[in-house]
DNA sequence: CCTCTGCTAGACTGATCAGTCTAGTTCGAA
DNA sequence: TTCGAACTAGACTGATCAGTCTAGCAGAGG
């Protein structure tokens, strides 16, 4: 079944799903995709299969690379980056979409948290055995990206107001209170 | 207004918000309930007055008191307490049923905020203060809270199975990183 | 005994929505 | 030119649900 129209699809649920949870119409979906609602289903046999495709592309927009140079720049860059996908309005909206149906998609969760923080993870974890000679490094790498995005996560899903410090200077401290954890 | 059944109907509702979330029925309040629907509106003007006063009540469960002795003890005690709260079964069904619907609840999100995890920083700010003389108490409160109840909630919230290590285990490994942070 | 209050059962309205169906149109390839 | 695949508009079914309404019951205070 080749498809013309599927990506368009795609892409309008995904911003459906994004602004108005799983409860969004596929009636919706198919005029915001400038589409007829029959073609949504000759692509998708029902409203969760293109559900679980729209949650599949979601998941890998986390993944961000670590680069060279000084340890605690590399750091700080990747610290910056993390949160502005993980806190901006798009990381929240996805986690307030996908949060209430991970119970009804248990496999699919799985795999994306595997493709996205668990990814972040082992990458992160890596680093960190070479350049801090960590004796856990998965651990190490856990607890880096808790205190980069705890409860600043849990401050943003609930509507509350960000302080006054700067994004760059909050991963910076975040950043050297990891480091001195792991002064040998 | 006096009110026999007014406490039956929040407990239904409750278990029933946790259950299925915003979308639950009122016909299935009212049956957990053992009342008339009609009752349900006696008591509450609409379906989002009844939510509001739920979620009123669930922000205050995660409240824990800190205690005196040895420093790192109680922290560790502290620490499991909270993951008991924040990362067990009722915790992440309150997570999942609130944080979809903050969008159109904002004003009642933030109260939650500042009754639930807000006060748990103050509390902890608090302690750090006079315990370890820290520089900025709330941000070390903030990274605490982090650490405990960052990662290892989205695994819960995205269906990973926990790994091996006990609770106990874990909560002082985090503690003691945390420590190890804030030595002179 | 009477009345008022809180309650009950259950029918009903109007809205929304997933998914189906009909009857076509468009267009490229054979 | 004919065929078929992908598409269109829109009507339709059946289900669910918030909220209302009717009619009536139970029991406590006066």
């Amino acid at each position: 079944m080749p498809a013309i129209h599927r990506e368009r699809v795609l892409r309008a649920a995904t911003s459906s799903f994004l602004a108005r949870g799983y409860g969004s119409s596929v009636d919706d979906i198919a005029r915001r995709a400038g589409v007829a609602k029959q073609t949504v289903y000759q692509h998708f046999a029902n409203k969760d299969a293109l559900f679980k495709a729209v949650a599949g592309d979601l998941a890998k927009r986390v993944l961000i690379k670590l680069e060279g140079g000084d340890t605690r720049q590399s750091l700080i860059r990747f610290g910056v980056e993390y949160r502005k996908r993980a806190l901006g309005a798009q990381g929240i909206a996805t986690f307030r979409t996908l949060v209430p149906e991970v119970p009804r998609f248990r496999a699919v969760a799985r795999d994306m948290y595997a493709n996205s923080a668990g990814e972040m993870v082992r990458r992160l974890a890596e680093f960190l055995k070479v350049r801090l000679e960590v004796p856990d490094p998965e651990f190490s790498a856990e607890m880096l990206l808790s205190l980069l995005a705890g409860l600043d996560r849990m401050k943003r899903l609930f509507a509350v107001p960000p302080g006054p410090e700067t994004e760059a200077a909050r991963a910076a401290r975040i950043v050297d209170l990891f480091l001195k954890a792991h002064q040998r």
